[in-house]
DNA sequence: TGTATTTAGTTTATAATGCAAACTAGTTAA
DNA sequence: TTAACTAGTTTGCATTATAAACTAAATACA
């Protein structure tokens, strides 16, 4: 196949630059909790909401809300197994991507030189 | 700054898989007709329209109509000095983010290991 | 005690965007 | 002469990202 082509396969769900930072952030940590991970990637808490019940549903994210000492409501998340898989695919992906279109470059500039 | 914000700056323009199929194609060939780059791409007319429209009014791109014989309309298009610089930008800002992020991991796990 | 503010999120409304179907304008075929 | 093709553009629709508005509970303070 064309390698351009191949973007169009990209998983879009991790590609959204929001999503994209939510998952490598909890790919760091092993469990953050939500105003954490507010703060480490800059999103407001409406589109932080949103992109985590997103992921959610995907199986990407595992959410859990307790309350501390019994009264603050607290949510944390986890990346699950699936997500941790799917961030690791995408980057495999982008590397793909990026490697064949520097072999098709070389070809196209060998087939049509100057 | 923390690394995930920086995801949130990355050009957008060239984000979209579909853009960015297009630009790669572009670097590679120094100039591609429309019919030709909608294959590489394998993009819709519309699709691919709309999005040379996008890249053009950044001045990603430059776009030269003419005809065939002058009878057949032909559209040929060439990344521009700046999108040429603007996708490297966005390579090395990929680049950097998975670097920063690799490295931020490595010094969570070590705050807080186990 | 009551009311004002803060905290921790969720829901809603909006604006932007990607996408292909429908359209345009010209060419060739039957 | 009308039907079908070519090379694209425009339009309308569905999806989506975003922040503002909202909810529900806890605390401050007067």
């Amino acid at each position: 196949m064309m390698p351009f082509k191949e973007m169009a396969r990209l998983d879009k769900l991790i590609h959204e630059p929001a999503r994209l930072s939510i998952m490598s952030a909890l790919e760091a940590c092993s469990m953050a909790e939500f105003l954490f991970l507010q703060e480490l990637t800059g999103l407001t808490k409406g589109n932080m909401s949103s992109h985590l019940s997103k992921l959610e549903k995907a199986n990407y994210v595992l959410i859990g809300k307790s309350f501390l000492r019994k009264k603050i409501p607290q949510t944390t998340i986890q990346i699950t197994p699936t997500g941790s898989q799917a961030l690791i695919e995408y980057w495999k992906q982008i590397d793909h991507i990026r490697e064949i279109t520097k072999q098709w470059s070389q070809e196209t500039s060998i087939a049509f030189p100057g």
